[in-house]
DNA sequence: CCCGGATGAGACATTGACGTCTCACCCGAG
DNA sequence: CTCGGGTGAGACGTCAATGTCTCATCCGGG
């Protein structure tokens, strides 16, 4: 049996995202690995959610850069987010969530560049005129995250199928967003 | 200084729907008692759950009630769905958060209710023809939850004014249900 | 096959949070 | 003013989770 460290990352993403107060003993259990082993990679609680955190912004910008999310139509500029954010979805659930829980200094200054790439991105499509303007980009970006995250959960519950997801978090993001005669109104 | 069970409550599911890990000493700092205090009214932290997990299914129906979403037009019964479970909103999140964490038949079933409420207003829009088929009921259930437990962090957070909330929150998630000659093709 | 590194299981010490309790003080009603 | 109930502060005992470590076993490379 070998160490697959990001494998069992996303283990620990995906039942602390739902039980925060998880112990390291069942988070464990949940990657697979004895507590001695986890503890040998990750020397306390506080090592894991480091690791978690600066993998999962890794990962998120790396998805954000595939998504080239700075360039072209802002409408599909969502669309294509959406589908490349959707498999990191454990991390992005975590971090969405855990954020408050610790106060490392890499995690937050990752987290604020991704968060001023995505708002960047709405902005731009208010500008574009094929956004609201009456719904703040900083809304947007927590309504896409809290999407995200919910859509991450249907799909560990087994409420949603997991090649559902982008297209459920795509539809109800964009359909609430794109400005329409209605939404003027 | 008297003790306001019903505000200790509010506090405490604040913090709890942000802070799972939270102590029993945090918690009674939030809710500005002693430890002592809080142990003498709830004793124990499954015992507070328990009175958090009951007061906010309470609460909730009550504004379920109150909005009379069994009623009339379904995208109105939506609008005051939402205006009904903004100012909740704290409990809600909590109770959206944490059901996964404690086994509480009693919440479980409310839980239950309750989403079987909300989920047969999005049915009847649907077959009213007003909401968009291609998205689940179960779906745009877990999403009214995260986008209500996303605007009372923003509010939490100051991100966002607690008038906005509700209309946030509505514009967005009918804005994407409502179906509309785009979302049918 | 041998060897070395990694892993799992579990024993045991440590620790922070919790539970329990006491006492001084506060507050409101009579 | 007195009294009784409630509260805050904090001391102290308990305990589950964590940290530390050992040892047997496994696995992969040479």
């Amino acid at each position: 049996m070998s160490f697959d460290r990001e494998q069992v990352l996303r283990d620990a993403a995906d039942l602390l995202s739902r039980r925060a107060t998880a112990s390291m003993d069942e988070i464990a259990k949940a990657a697979g690995v004895s507590r001695a082993t986890l503890h040998r990679h990750f020397p306390g609680r506080d090592a894991l959610v480091r690791a978690l955190g600066v993998l999962g912004i890794e990962q998120t910008e790396e998805r954000l850069d595939a998504a080239r999310i700075e360039e072209g139509d802002p409408v599909e500029a969502v669309r294509r987010l959406i589908a490349e954010a959707v498999p990191v979805s454990g991390f992005l659930a975590f971090l969405y969530g855990e954020n408050q829980l610790y106060d490392f200094a890499e995690i937050n200054d990752g987290w604020a560049r991704i968060d001023a790439r995505v708002a960047a991105l709405f902005r731009r499509g208010q500008e574009a005129g094929a956004f609201r303007y009456d719904l703040t980009p900083a809304w947007l970006v927590e309504a896409l995250y809290a999407l995200i995250a919910a859509s991450a959960w249907s799909v560990q519950d087994g409420r949603m199928a997991r090649l559902d997801a982008a297209r459920m978090v795509t539809d109800l993001l964009l359909g609430g967003m794109l400005r329409t005669p209605r939404s003027d109104s």
